[in-house]
DNA sequence: TAATGCGATGCTAGCGCTGTCATTCTGCTC
DNA sequence: GAGCAGAATGACAGCGCTAGCATCGCATTA
């Protein structure tokens, strides 16, 4: 149309390049068996002299596959989500498998809250018939958004679906381990009054963190203490609200763990605002090692999640789930990153 | 394949169902004139009924239109980039357009260091052949990109290019103006010593905003001082050193504006570091209105650069130059946005 | 009434590729 | 040297859709 190259090469020019049919050239751009060494070296200089690549549409209509994998996750444009790290990481992990495999990865961010999900979503699977589906945590513990996928057929990889028993098609992280870690860290330093900001309560792999940070407390021999557990929105406002209602306390925490690091960022600017001293006051942990956990001053002590080892694994279950490296396990580890937030009680 | 809807509705069927020709089915689908008002409901009743969605990849085989709009910026992995709200913005601007057309956005992070670039894209624009590309600073300001782009013979909407003459298919800023009215607010609120931290000097669009900042000193009437004006790389810690910098002069500045908010954030870090105050002490003000605006603490006075409405727009005249509602101009303007960081001297 | 014009609709040939199956070529075996 | 298995290759029919042109039918005009 408008590309010089319009008269691109074809695989009728290569075979006639080539000096065979079609259907060889079919066989070597597809890297199919049974095809001579001499014969494939012809065909492939043919291929490089005449620079032909093949058209993806005709590829796709005959082969009734689409060599795309729909990336799905929550739209962070519907609502204040500051740490966007996370979805930036999905892409960057899921766009490594499929260029390495030559796919193409198509994103789809969704509005969970949106009554038109369904419909949405059964449009962009009639339309693209992506050939495999990454969903996204907190999409992949939504019923809703689940059955849709579930419905169309296509296979699917979630990833942190927040079910007790990992489904063998998930991907998840250890984080209820890696917070019991992370509370127990925080205990070492000789805290004890160790208080946890809970995140959404729809996103079931951030309500498990919850659940470590008791590990952790239990690990370390403190009490649970339900007066130092706070609900928040995984907002930076609900971490602000938290703390403040922390610091409070007759008897205020000496540590905060945050289940997010948006929340452990409002909880720095609580204290900062109140004077309180981070860490020689106050340690603060977060969750998710997002860029902003460097940023604010004083640094985040963070739990860095693996999210894009997770959808790079989780793309490659899809596209070819006998040819992966590490041992077959779909538990990929989180980590703890130490930073300038946390300390010993001064 | 998997899909249990396999069995799929065609044209044909609809075109049974609704006792036309496929022709009258693609008429309707297309939005083609010249199709009387009660065929057209006949069809879209047999469409609605057997829930018919056009098969895109024989769609596109047919029409050599691939409905698909390629994204292309600078890839965020390859380097340090905590601000990866820009990214973001874009992908959602092209999207909104994207979903609002029925076309399929894809994204291409780009890096521009390596060498294979050229080839990478070439391959990008043979297999997918989008209709339109989006090209997005600072890539649309090094002609090795935009070369290979140009060479594709693909539309293309540039973002930014950083040109003194703004192209007929480029979206644009005023990131000088907005800059120059910043700089003369700061002065306005009685600073003299007004500092500027410059971005990389790769990003055309960035060094503009220095020029903005000169403009805004002159037209306050204050001098340019070389020595208020350090070089940065659009880096936190750069903004960090920048700050360090400035500080210590024996006349330190009382206002610190930096070409990003990365480096602002640099330069609030230093300046907590040191137990200068700000805004008392100092005032700070970035560029980007990036989420770390609102985190760090005190929250950045920056400017929000329409980053979202300039993809959007770009996408819309890639899709349909006709059809855009804004008077048809391609400068969105940014705007100034007031926090914590910014204030009288003391 | 016949001629004219134009809106509405249908017919048919591909788009470039892959899947199926038929055919031809090898290199063996006996 | 004939026979044969299996590898290598080719012929051909679509995949589901759109473009281009042919055709039809109806209203208007002469």
């Amino acid at each position: 149309m408008y590309n010089p190259d319009a008269t691109r090469a074809t695989v009728d020019d290569v075979a006639q390049a080539a000096g065979v049919s079609i259907k060889t050239v079919s066989r070597v751009v597809n890297r199919e068996p049974n095809v001579r060494a001499a014969t494939r070296e012809r065909v492939e200089a043919a291929i490089t002299s005449l620079n032909y690549r093949p058209n993806a549409s005709a590829r796709n209509l005959a082969s009734a596959r689409s060599h795309i994998i729909a990336l799905i996750y929550d739209d962070p444009s519907a609502y204040e989500a500051p740490s966007s790290g996370y979805v930036l990481s999905l892409q960057e992990g899921a766009l490594r498998t499929c260029r390495a495999a030559n796919r193409e990865l198509l994103i789809h961010p969704c509005d969970y809250r949106s009554r038109k999900v369904r419909e949405e979503l059964q449009t962009l699977f009639a339309q693209t018939r992506p050939d495999g589906i990454v969903l996204a945590a907190p999409l992949s513990n939504m019923p809703k958004i689940v059955n849709a996928v579930k419905a169309s057929g296509i296979p699917c990889v979630s990833l942190s679906p927040g079910r007790a028993k990992v489904p063998a098609n998930a991907v998840v992280t250890n984080d209820q381990d890696i917070c019991a870690e992370m509370t127990a860290y925080l205990a070492s330093l000789g805290h004890q009054r160790i208080a946890f900001v809970q995140g959404d309560a729809k996103h079931k792999a951030v309500s498990n963190r919850f659940l470590g940070y008791l590990d952790g407390l239990s690990a370390s021999g403190l009490a649970r203490n339900d007066h130092y557990v706070v609900q928040g929105d995984s907002s930076i406002a609900s971490g602000e609200r938290g703390a403040e209602q922390l610091l409070s306390l007759p008897q205020p925490p000496t540590a905060i763990f945050a289940a997010n690091d948006d929340m452990a960022a409002g909880v720095t600017r609580a204290a900062l605002r109140r004077g309180v001293r981070i860490p020689d006051d106050l340690s603060v942990a977060g969750f998710d090692d997002s860029p902003l956990a460097q940023l604010v001053f004083p640094a985040l002590t963070s739990i860095r999640q693996p999210s894009a080892a997770m959808a790079q694994r989780a793309t490659q279950l899809l596209i070819n789930p006998d040819d992966i490296d590490n041992g077959g396990s779909n538990v990929v580890p989180a980590s703890i990153v130490l930073r300038e937030s946390t300390g010993p009680i001064a």
